[in-house]
DNA sequence: GTTCTCACA
DNA sequence: TGTGAGAA
């Protein structure tokens, strides 16, 4: 009960962060390896505490918006006490902005392939009918 | 259980 | 952007 006098001092197990997230402890080694993440050592095994737990919560929630690591790793660090974070939020405002246009592009490129494909569709069946009623000729 | 490194897609 | 294997 009484293990974690603070929640700030709490910490947490690779095991338990990455079964909390739905990631493998392989992930989470990679991602501290690409520098997004540091957590403590106690020894050689890693100790997370809840600022490292956030932290990896804006990793996958970064992930999921189609940023990459290096994206994230970058607004990640923009984040400064002093300000309240407020560098962070306007990088992270304009990144935001731009992953949107950036998305309703490939949308526009994903709807252009389906169509293709449809219509190729209809085409391909056509041209198939028209073999076969060739060849029971 | 966790660590690291190497190879691999 | 991760995974698998193997050794420690």
């Amino acid at each position: 009960m009484e293990t974690h006098p603070k929640d700030s001092n709490r910490t947490y197990s690779i095991r338990q962060l990455s079964k909390e997230f739905d990631v493998t402890a392989r992930a989470l080694r990679f991602y501290e390896d690409k520098g997004l993440i540091s957590p403590q050592r106690k020894g050689q095994t890693r100790l997370y505490s809840p600022r490292d737990r956030a932290r990896l919560q804006l990793i996958l929630r970064g992930k999921r918006l189609g940023f990459s690591l290096v994206e994230i790793h970058e607004i990640l660090d923009l984040y400064t006490p002093k300000d309240h974070g407020a560098a962070q939020m306007r990088a992270t405002l304009h990144k935001y902005r731009g992953q949107i246009e950036t998305l309703k592009r490939q949308r526009e490129d994903i709807d252009a392939a389906i169509k293709d494909m449809v219509e190729g569709c209809v085409w391909l069946e056509g041209q198939i009918n028209e073999l076969e009623s060739e060849t029971s000729n």
